[in-house]
DNA sequence: GATCGGCCCTGCCCGC
DNA sequence: TGCGGGCAGGGCCGAT
């Protein structure tokens, strides 16, 4: 699932081979895609078509693609399954092929594939947004991420640390730090040795800056070797996996010994969702979960 | 206002 | 072999 490394590998990828592309021809199979884009199928490629991309900018697991000359973004978000690649020039189209571009300079064609449909494309107008950073108007609300220069720990570490909420779900919320999926906030809860359903307000400072610290750490260990892949759903634009999934301590471990103590990691529900703890290390559900301190 | 749970969606896997 | 159900989960939205 593409989380902050997986998209900013993406973004990265499109910083080289799209970035100044002249827009040609605009395709649309999956309407669906573009369920946020105000204007309709028709008002999307009519913007984009004629157009130059420009730079290639990222917040969280927000991409975009800033349309040169305007005050727009072609903005993108992967969901959980989406993929921005860039095929061969004649390469067969994907079975889950959404939006296809073309551009008139003879680069490849981008195209954006998504078989779980949780993805989307839109044109957006520019806004001021959170850290002082003019960001698409879907990504205002969304708060900076830990890699960003204008992050700002201290009042992370304060939101972390709000309300009544299991952390992993204050983790999650994208208007709290950005860019952190389940699968690296697990990441982060094992490192700090922290249940997921730990009351938010319960936290020390030290151990909210510490979870911090732990989610940035891991998704900048994730970025350094091409993100996590468990399957074909994550791949960069020139369809490569990452390898991060060979690191993982506890998402995806379920019966595998804990590199620390031993004991098995065991999968609980949370908010629909999975999560992967060290019963020992993190503490049971139930017997009641602790916060320790490392 | 804060929190929670349901929903969207598709492909894979497993049990019957 | 075929069918049904569970699972994966980011973000939105309505209910409480």
């Amino acid at each position: 699932m593409p989380e902050l490394p997986e998209v900013e590998v993406v973004r990265r990828g499109l910083a080289r081979w799209v970035a100044g592309g002249p827009v040609s021809r605009v395709e649309v199979r999956g309407p669906r895609a573009l369920r946020r884009h105000e204007a309709g199928e028709a008002g999307f490629v009519s913007r984009l078509t004629g157009a130059t991309l420009g730079t290639a900018q990222r917040r969280g697991k927000f991409l975009w693609l800033q349309v040169e000359s305007t005050e727009e973004a072609l903005v993108a978000h992967l969901g959980m399954s989406g993929q921005l690649v860039l095929p061969e020039a004649g390469a067969p189209a994907e079975p889950h092929l959404r939006v296809r571009i073309e551009f008139a300079d003879g680069r490849r064609p981008l195209r954006f594939v998504d078989q779980r449909t949780f993805g989307w494309m839109a044109v957006e107008p520019l806004v001021a947004g959170t850290g002082g950073r003019v960001v698409p108007r879907s990504v205002a609300a969304i708060a900076p991420d830990p890699f960003e220069s204008c992050f700002d720990l201290s009042a992370a570490t304060e939101a972390l640390r709000r309300g009544s909420r299991p952390i992993k779900g204050v983790l999650l919320d994208q208007a709290v730090v950005s860019g952190v999926g389940n699968i690296y906030a697990d990441e982060a809860l094992w490192s700090q040795r922290m249940h997921w359903a730990t009351e938010a307000r319960s936290l020390t400072s030290a151990q909210a800056e510490g979870l911090v610290g732990a989610a940035k750490d891991v998704m900048g260990r994730a970025l350094a070797v091409g993100g996590t892949s468990f399957d074909d759903l994550y791949v960069d634009v020139n369809g490569r996996s990452g390898y991060f999934a060979r690191a993982l301590e506890a998402y995806g471990r379920s019966g595998e010994p804990c590199s620390r103590c031993g004991t098995a990691i065991v999968r609980e529900r949370f908010a629909n969702r999975s999560s992967y703890v060290c019963p020992l290390c993190q503490g049971v559900e139930g017997r009641g979960p602790k916060a320790r301190a490392t």
